[in-house]
DNA sequence: TCGGGGCGTTCCGACGTCCGGAACGGCAGC
DNA sequence: GCTGCCGTTCCGGACGTCGGAACGCCCCGA
């Protein structure tokens, strides 16, 4: 089992670009599969709009991914994403090594901050929350409908970025779009952000990405020492008031001690 | 949103027979997935045995894959699974109805039983879980590393099928694969275990698929009155001595009441 | 240190599959 | 009932794709 996939950072988003690959049918099928982040269903006509490919291309490869249980038809004609892709997810994550070690770590930290927690890594500019443990007695849940976020606005993304450069300088090529008044938006102000982070050993996010929500984050370190990378974060999430109010260093101090033992325990556990 | 994707019953499996759809190269870049569900990482000349495929062929395969994100590049020219399928699975799930109006639910009976609790449907003769809630405080932990179970050895799967002919003679011709000594591979014998589940309005599933590990599991209704038909199932699982001994009217009470406020919320919402 | 085997990758020509346009059939709305 | 919209099917021509063979790499054993 290995700890993470490659493609840590910037896995060829490609998002409209001309696929130059080979196998130029199997790469709008794929292209035509990510049509369906936007949207959950749709139809033929669409996907070929949107894909700039004849309407008796789309129905093909609308076809042929649902044969193949990718999509799964709706009524009437129109497509959605499959639960095979379910399955594969989960098979995806589960032979993840990081995962598999930071779940029990992730488990005590909820309990002990009665907050949501989360683990994420950067996949191209964003965060991919690999897991979400939400706690039930933490007043108003937090919304749970989302799976990746833009890695400015977000206190994994800038621990992530902190220590490393080429994440940093991938964010910043492609802007710091505004989410709330209170997104950093700038990106002197977000390179400061990024220093007292690896100051502090942890990052905060006020107000970033939904108003009223913030959160704290540590990182999961990887490689020798003085040449070490965070591979993936920690983060605590709940109402602003709860996280950076006088709560805040028992948060933070949770979050580090749950990095750091997450840390050490992938060391052991892929040696 | 929708409750559930069509095809809850044979989504064409087609394991490895030729595939006869248009859009070879797509049918085949799908199988080349299936590929990783039996093996964690693969390189080329595996898959292309596994296939019958020329070796270059499914290299090509392998790196189109890669570069929609399906697939990821291990060190040594291996493959596996690429966490977009993560994202594409997430998705897929996020947009059910069911699991969403389900989810309250589930957590309120994890904390009234303290077991480990699924939801489940069925994919095919298998019960797919498309969600599990693990209780901190209940001795040893179930093994959380699946997510599909041959649907004839779970009590997911057998309320399934007790309100659905199709399912049940599917599950009976692909035959009763013996897991444990106390699986029930007799077809008389479980299709009485049928009746008895529509009897009872529950079904339990005693040591069948682990041995030590019991569940008990109540059917998630749709439909008009008279017609009704399990579109997916609650059930509990844990330690035979917890599920099946003295706790156990207590457990199906729980479950069925899990299980039929479920049903009313899912009619309300999908009005 | 050297040689061999295994594996992933690349190259090439011939084959055949896939693309795009147009026509068909079903559905919903006016 | 008509009309527009959409998913699906059909067809011929173009070009992407397949399989075999060769290459380079790494690992293993001698």
């Amino acid at each position: 089992m290995t700890v993470l996939p490659f493609s840590a950072v910037l896995p060829e988003d490609a998002s409209d670009g001309p696929e130059d690959s080979p196998l130029r049918s199997v790469s709008t099928a794929v292209a035509v599969l990510d049509c369906f982040t936007a949207e959950p269903e749709l139809g033929a006509t669409k996907v070929a709009a949107r894909l700039g490919i004849a309407k008796s291309t789309a129905c093909r490869m609308l076809a042929a991914l649902a044969a193949g249980g990718l999509l799964e038809k709706a009524g009437s004609g129109r497509y959605r994403l499959g639960l095979r892709l379910f399955e594969y997810g989960q098979l995806a994550v589960d032979r993840l090594l990081l995962r598999e070690v930071a779940m029990p770590f992730l488990g005590e930290l909820r309990e002990t901050v009665r907050e949501t927690v989360q683990l994420g890594v950067a996949v191209g500019t964003d965060v991919l929350y690999l897991e979400r443990l939400e706690t039930a007695g933490a007043g108003l849940r937090f919304r749970t409908d989302y799976h990746r976020n833009p890695a400015h606005s977000s206190s994994i993304g800038r621990v992530l970025a902190a220590s490393d450069p080429s994440l940093t300088a991938a964010i910043l090529e492609r802007g710091l779009e505004r989410r709330t008044p209170f997104t950093v938006v700038d990106p002197l102000r977000w390179r400061r952000t990024l220093v007292q982070t690896r100051e502090q050993g942890y990052a905060t996010c006020r107000d970033e990405y939904d108003q009223g929500w913030s959160s704290i984050a540590a990182p999961i370190l990887t490689g020798v020492t003085g040449r070490r990378r965070a591979v993936a974060a920690v983060s605590v999430v709940g109402a602003t008031s709860r996280m950076l109010g006088p709560r805040k260093p028992a948060v933070v101090q949770g979050v580090r001690r749950a990095a750091d033992r997450i840390t050490v325990a992938l060391e052991r556990a892929s040696s």
